[in-house]
DNA sequence: AGGATCGTTGACAGCGCTACCAGCAGCGAC
DNA sequence: GTCGCTGCTGGTAGCGCTGTCAACGATCCT
């Protein structure tokens, strides 16, 4: 009968129209716009569409209306779990927003960062969330043309493209050695893996802090481009201790690496913190329940998640933040594993009973 | 002049075919079935759409032909390296292929795993990839609708929806068993967290084989609803420890409550594994560089999750697998934390100095 | 040689939705 | 009373691509 109906009962913005008796037009605005309806089209559409179980065709509303409800998301790494707790923030904030998260896995590869960043641009995103400040000149002239907003995540520096949120991780690895030096600790090691532009510029903030108090060595920095595993903070710790048997301390760019080395100070029957103290960097959960407990610098990922997706969806909702550009900042987690050294005491197991303690030195700029 | 170009040079499929000289349906089968192009043409519109740079518009696409190119992916949590370790499986299998994924966070709720469902079989997507076999029957009507290829991940059972790719948790938590038993352990505990179907499948398999050894008490059992943590390891162990003072041995339902549990352990100055043994689940990481090194069940992860991309990318396109239930085992990988008790030596620290050893239990189906 | 078949190509007609613009009341101001 | 304004509604015309079918020449078989 109805020769407007097509096969199968499929469920048309046109079926939805019929039903409640308005224009598809109308019908349409109210998914998009319902205030511009009067209230009571506005109620008759509204439970016509629920009647019928309509479910809107995103790729024809995406083709007619020039534009997506995707907001891209760019990250170096799906293993990393400090990528883990961010995407959790920004898959979290966009639930129950129109928007959908489409995520792609740069490799820790600015090229293959350009590659993609290409391919989410010619599907016209609603918005794109980007790790950090480090693109290649091109992925940063599309950037800048692109006409959706963009918020850059992890870290924080100069220019940004749009939005920005994130730390400073050359402040807060200072921090981490300024509280070190409080310890007492003199002869500061920096392990680092992967060494991507972020770790590097905690290495940077290492070896400034270092400078700055007269305390440099090359020696005392060990690195490789390997990615990072509890396993490689204990093999590049050996190599640190090798070569320089007088350190008082590490600072470890992340959270596995300092594991690693609590392990390999524990298989060599080195005393931490009485005679090697321990920093890491992220303070991921194990820290607080490792023997010793390990001290860590705290970063808010799954706020900085959370945050660039609501700041993202703001912008693109027409709503631009006031201030574009976000430190979330960070907070050295004192734990046992950096307390000050003690007179020599037997390293004989089960010394560390003392409850966690948390006093901390804060950043909240 | 050309009033078929639109405005600012916008390149579509029509652009591309006007400079190949080719009609633009032929220029549309260039990229869906370049075989059926005579070989003089397919190269004439290989240039032209390079030339021009053409990228295809993915909703007009979908569109027209209804359906897209998307894999949608249903997993319960962000945060659990189990979960990362299998996502970088899918992204990795899907990449060069022309499907993108769209994964989406159920919680662990199946009820929010059904509302995901309802929302992804809208948007008819090329494949879908579900976690375990526990659906609402909701749900798995749905599943069995759907007119898309369908790959559950994680586990197996009997009536797959349609693929089905895993292992036996129950099986699995038999073989660590059956490995403490072998090294002389009686009193098992149990440490759980979560209780998620697949870790209530370990601990069915734990009680099975304590059941048929004549070693079953229910006292040895220690679980919780909330998410798993290592310190929540450690929390739950000294629970148990104080309830029954002659356990010697604890299987962990994963890897960081094993972590927790060893940590505790030091804390109490309690040697592993001469009064008690560690057994965790899944092999990540840091479980072969702890002191002493755990001894876990490894589970094949990241195949599993790539091996699911392929198989369904391959169901996509017409060549359904010749089985399409796999099987990817497990391993139970001994380490020093469940070495047969020895005569209690004095545990001090860095006695553990001997190397890692890999001897293990297999199961390859 | 004639017809059937294959491989290749193109015309047409939408897919379901929204941008744009026009229309039409109802209202207040002059 | 008329004008213009605002608020709401609808008609028209695509968005860029592909499914379907038809047409064409070339090739094959008997």
């Amino acid at each position: 009968m109805g020769r407007k109906r097509t096969k199968s009962g499929k469920i048309r913005l046109a079926e939805v129209a019929e039903l409640a008796g308005v224009s598809p037009i109308t019908a349409s605005r109210f998914f998009r716009n319902p205030e511009a309806l009067s209230v009571a089209k506005r109620t008759r559409v509204e439970s016509a569409a629920r009647e019928l179980g309509y479910v809107p065709n995103l790729a024809a509303r995406a083709l007619a209306s020039q534009r997506t409800e995707v907001i891209g998301v760019l990250i170096p790494s799906l293993t990393n779990n400090v990528f883990s707790d961010v995407l959790r923030g920004i898959y979290d904030a966009s639930e129950g927003s129109r928007y959908s998260i489409q995520l792609s896995n740069t490799r820790y590869s600015i090229l293959q960062e350009e590659k993609l960043l290409r391919l989410f641009l010619a599907q016209k995103p609603a918005g794109l969330i980007v790790t950090g400040i480090d693109q290649t000149t091109e992925s940063r002239a599309m950037l800048e043309a692109a006409d959706c907003p963009i918020v850059q995540i992890m870290e924080i520096g100069p220019n940004p493209v749009d939005m920005m949120i994130g730390f400073s991780h050359y402040d807060a690895a200072r921090a981490a050695i300024a509280h070190l030096f409080a310890q007492g600790r003199r002869r500061i090691g920096f392990v680092g893996a992967r060494m991507d532009p972020r770790v590097q510029r905690r290495l940077d903030g290492y070896v400034a802090a270092m400078k700055d108090a007269g305390l440099f060595d090359q020696r005392l920095i060990v690195t490789t481009a390997t990615p990072t595993s509890v396993t490689l903070g204990g093999a590049l710790f050996a190599d640190l201790v090798a070569r320089e048997s007088d350190i008082d301390a590490v600072f470890c760019a992340n959270d596995d690496l300092a594991l690693g080395v609590l392990f390999e100070c524990r298989r060599r029957d080195i005393p931490v913190p009485d005679q090697i103290a321990i920093v890491g960097f992220n303070d991921l959960e194990f820290m607080a329940s490792a023997v010793p407990t390990l001290t860590s610098v705290r970063t808010n990922r799954y706020e900085m998640g959370s945050t660039a997706a609501a700041m993202l969806i703001e912008a693109i909702e027409g709503k631009r933040p006031e201030k574009p550009v976000l430190d979330l900042g960070f907070m050295v987690i004192e734990r046992q594993s950096s307390q000050a050294q003690r007179p020599m005491a037997s390293p004989r197991a089960g010394e560390w009973v003392p409850a966690v303690q948390n006093d901390s030195v804060t950043n909240d700029p």
